[in-house]
DNA sequence: TACGCTCAAAATTTCGAAAATCAAAGAAAA
DNA sequence: TTTTCTTTGATTTTCGAAATTTTGAGCGTA
């Protein structure tokens, strides 16, 4: 059976990525306490350990909040996403067979179908706990053959950031209408292994999120082609 | 005055990342407790801290470890370092100022004169401590202009890491003599403020951690242009 | 010898409260 | 009125021990 602290930290992240606590609030621990039904330092425990991952903002003498939201934030984290996602994506292309396309396939064809109920009905709402694993997975599985589990487990620990950054109806979730189309671009990118226009597509979708542009190189390419970012 | 438990953790960090305990080794609670003359949940909260940067290995009901060193865990710091650093080189090339090429250069000057010294000593030992220090120093220099503090907190986590995998002595310390003309040749690049050099240079100094190559890309580029990893 | 079982020792997890620290409100001084 | 000091209440940090779980040695059986 899995250890007390395991269940409350899933839990605990569950709740933050959802947006359960507004942004910037304090997580009082007796509060905590009481909702899971333990102890002071088992709250503690889990609190830190979620801070180290950036889902709670720990303050010596001061506690722990929820993070607050910020479009500096956002900026930086969407940035992050575009660098390990460009990355993994290429890689995935480079050293994933036909199992990792069959995977990233299936991933999108669940994704894909949950975004087109999403178009019809209007209303993200009421598929919004779906949609949300759905592009996770989708996500996840664009990088899955990289060859490298640090930088699977980095773009994790990103990826959770980023969602609970947009949480929000004022940012609409990070849901747009032009996801279906983007998405199937990225599959079809991966199944025709091509690594230059994979990098375009994942930058075009998740540049989405940014309200200034990435900084452009300083000097004109020799070649003229654009930079990965 | 600072908690102990920051006191505790920077310690037991410094600790981890000179290697003074071995590969793979059990972090016993109770020696750690001792040690620092605190309680156990001190402990624990401190080594669950640095489970989550990966300075530790933690398993449920099952305690602490100081990782294992590893070829593939080597490969992937470096490969991760690589990507960090030749965007947040680049980067800082474009945001940076006369500053931001100011704090190099010093940093630069630091570190060439302690490699300098080992050259010609012909014995890093003595200078270790100083020499990890600079190191460390100038290639954080190096991306510090790069505007996300993100981007620039993940590679602290990453390179001491990487540190951590190469602190002994059949790994050299991650000493090279080679060290001294690539420092430079980063620095030089970062004054000329040519991105596609940097992203050379920042590979070739990186790449000589590896055993083996990174994969390359599956098909030539169209530009027959050297890709970023 | 190999395998599985039981039980005790060792380690980990969880607890609840004491000690230390901070923050807010009110009193005293400028 | 504004500023500084003090007290009190709330929160955070630290503690040490109880409860739980794992580890491994010893024993019996195939």
């Amino acid at each position: 059976m899995a250890t007390q602290d395991a269940d409350i930290f899933d839990d605990m992240r569950h709740r933050l990525i959802t947006g359960e606590f507004g942004y910037g609030t304090k997580l009082r621990a007796e509060k905590l306490r009481q909702d899971y039904n333990c102890s002071a330092s088992t709250v503690r425990e889990v609190l830190f350990r979620l801070s180290t991952v950036g889902l709670v903002d720990f303050q010596e003498q001061r506690g722990f909040k929820s993070p607050y939201q910020s479009v500096e934030r956002q900026h930086e984290l969407t940035h992050m996403r575009i660098l390990l996602e460009t990355e993994g994506a290429c890689l995935s292309i480079r050293l994933g067979g036909v199992e990792w396309e069959s995977r990233l396939t299936a991933a999108h064809h669940k994704l894909s179908h949950i975004e087109t109920r999403v178009r019809s009905s209007g209303d993200l709402i009421p598929l919004l706990g779906l949609w949300s694993r759905a592009e996770q997975e989708f996500h996840e599985t664009l990088i899955d053959a990289c060859g490298s589990g640090l930088l699977k487990r980095t773009h994790v620990v990103i990826y959770e950031q980023f969602r609970q950054q947009l949480v929000s109806a004022e940012t609409n979730y990070g849901y747009f209408p032009e996801n279906i189309r983007e998405h199937q671009a990225i599959l079809d990118a991966a199944l025709q292994r091509n690594e230059d226009l994979m990098r375009v597509c994942v930058n075009d979708h998740l540049a989405r999120n940014l309200t200034r542009p990435l900084p452009r190189k300083s000097y004109p390419d020799a070649f003229g082609k654009s930079s990965a970012i």
